[in-house]
DNA sequence: AAACAGGCCTAAA
DNA sequence: TTTAGGCCTGTT
């Protein structure tokens, strides 16, 4: 299910930039804000561009959209380009997994829901960052979410635009000053590691993680003795072995791993149900959908009835 | 001010 | 096996 895609490197402005095209439908803020990810900052929006900064994959990834079907790399080779695709799926047909889910029902509603969300690509982050991120999503809201990871982050991680040599700050926030760079705003940071966690747990208290600093003490823990090894339940062929080992870990419910399954171990059959999804199976699909329909793109037809629930009205 | 936010745990029927 | 209440904190 892959379709061809081109790279090529272009100066933007005064900036080098890997270039790629033949994307059909990618859009960067979909993609980044449907709240499958949390580290991503909006650094400028103008007429026909947006830009944005990520931390994926241990680095700082700086994403340009003038046009549809295009995205632009700042920073980046060819040789980058498996590695991009590999994070945002840039490959992978799109269109015609919509045509599948579209078919699978007879849903007016749904149908409306594939187009308005046909620019949003699920990603494949770290499956820990995913862990990590979605214990601390419950009961809680996105703002809120990326305020504690920002922290987290500060408190754990390591400054990467003075590990890339950035010496001023991507969003303005502060002055750059000396070797320090950085006020300490989070965008910056890498994910805490588990290791990180487990060495100083009561650091988490700062991010004001309430009632959650059990979970993410007994996740970092278990991760951290091998006790959890997400590599190797990630690479499990049964999915519902991959849930009931992501369900031992403390405050790992169904909906929790079925989200770290789809956006951090690229289980696209994994089919998140929180209260918006319920909200619209109640509303839209006569409170019963079984999403086996949808196969092995379960979670793909999920973040469309997710995102357009969300969006109602919108557009 | 009271309820709610993209859940899960525990205790009690 | 199902259900109610509680939980940190911030926002409306």
């Amino acid at each position: 299910m892959k379709r061809k895609i081109e790279a090529k490197k272009e100066l933007i402005g005064t900036r080098e930039a890997l270039v790629v095209s033949g994307l059909s439908d990618m859009d960067i803020t979909d993609t980044l804000e449907c709240g499958q990810a949390f580290r991503y900052e909006e650094l400028c929006r103008e007429d026909g561009y947006v830009e944005y900064l990520t931390v994926a994959m241990g680095r700082l990834i700086f994403i340009g959209q003038r046009k549809q079907g295009e995205l632009i790399f700042y920073g980046m080779d060819e040789e980058d380009l498996p590695m991009l695709d590999g994070y945002f799926c840039l490959s992978l047909d799109y269109p015609k997994i919509r045509e599948i889910i579209a078919s699978a029902t007879d849903s007016d509603w749904l149908m409306r829901a594939t187009e308005s969300g046909k620019g949003i690509h699920i990603l494949k982050q770290d499956s820990w960052e995913a862990l990590f991120s979605f214990i601390i999503s419950q009961n809680n809201n996105i703002p809120r979410i990326r305020k504690i990871i920002r922290k987290l982050a500060v408190e754990y991680g390591e400054n990467l635009a003075v590990a890339e040599g950035i010496s001023e700050c991507p969003k303005k926030l502060c002055d750059g000053i000396d070797s320090e760079v950085c006020r300490g705003c989070g965008i910056c940071y890498s994910f805490p590691t588990p290791e990180a966690v487990v060495s100083a747990p009561e650091k988490m208290l700062e991010a004001k993680v309430g009632f959650r600093y059990k979970y993410l003490l007994d996740a970092a823990r278990r991760v951290n003795e091998g006790e959890t090894d997400l590599k190797k339940i990630e690479n499990a062929e049964s999915f519902e072995v991959i849930m009931e080992e992501l369900k031992l870990i403390l405050g790992v419910g169904d909906k929790v791993a079925s989200c770290v399954a789809l956006f951090g171990m690229g289980r696209l059959e994994a089919f998140p149900i929180d209260v918006w999804m319920k909200r619209a199976i109640d509303e839209y699909f006569d409170g019963k959908l079984d999403h086996k329909k949808f196969g092995k793109w379960a979670g793909i037809a999920q973040q469309y009835i997710f995102h357009y629930i969300r969006n109602i009205g919108e557009n």
